[in-house]
DNA sequence: GCCCTATACCTTGCACTTCTAGGGGTCCTT
DNA sequence: AAGGACCCCTAGAAGTGCAAGGTATAGGGC
């Protein structure tokens, strides 16, 4: 059976995920990208070429912010957590994520016969 | 009211739906669009630029034939129909949709204590 | 000391898709 | 003639994800 491949996520999706991630509480970039393939059971899986530019990008933009502390194992991380204006994009993204699959979702049920 | 801005589709996200489109009946470019901001209710919204680009994409591919016919109004129009790969695809990539927002729902659902 | 693996972070440059912004042309109504 | 709906097309800008590569620490084995 297939190992599940690499989930190639649509653009825009990635940002969506890691912010969902820290939200639910500091966390660095290693262990995001472990939370995102353990819950989604393999199919997303961010490669650290993505994860890590995308992080800066939502740092730039405001949404993240990040402190360097010290992991369970002893190392340094850069732990991020959302500012206020994150938590609010979060909500504004999830809210635009459900409009969307819910449209396609009518979509990909369109029949021959039906039309609305 | 919102009137409904554009959806900005991920990347990706607009072959599929225009797969399925052709997928049920041949049809020209046009009424693809059209039929796409009908059934989503106005969500989806592409427009030319995107459109087209995407079409000659799926036909290069060998996804789509196109052939040149009458409308209903009596114009010339480009009808696209699925070829016996493109109907595959649309398979996979439905099913590959399906996988992902199934994924993205785990994700999203997650809670402060919940793991997998 | 040296190598290897796992953890953890980072950057560069390419490929790809989408959007903006335009360009045609036909048919019909005003 | 003017404008709108229909119908096709392209070039360039912008943004995102990926592959490939580099840095550094900690621990085990030799």
């Amino acid at each position: 059976m297939t190992p599940i491949p690499r989930s190639d996520l649509p653009q825009g999706t990635l940002d969506l995920l890691i912010l969902k991630v820290i939200a639910l509480g500091p966390v660095h970039g290693y262990a995001i990208a472990r939370r995102l393939e353990e819950v989604s059971r393999g199919v997303v899986q961010v490669p650290e070429g993505s994860l890590y530019p995308a992080l800066h990008r939502l740092e730039n933009r405001g949404l993240l912010a990040a402190d360097w502390k010290e992991t369970e194992t002893g190392r340094d991380a850069k732990f991020y957590r959302l500012t206020r204006k994150g938590r609010k994009h979060l909500e504004g993204e999830a809210a635009s994520w459900q409009r969307l699959i819910d449209a396609v979702g009518l979509i990909l049920a369109m029949a021959e016969g039906g039309g609305g």
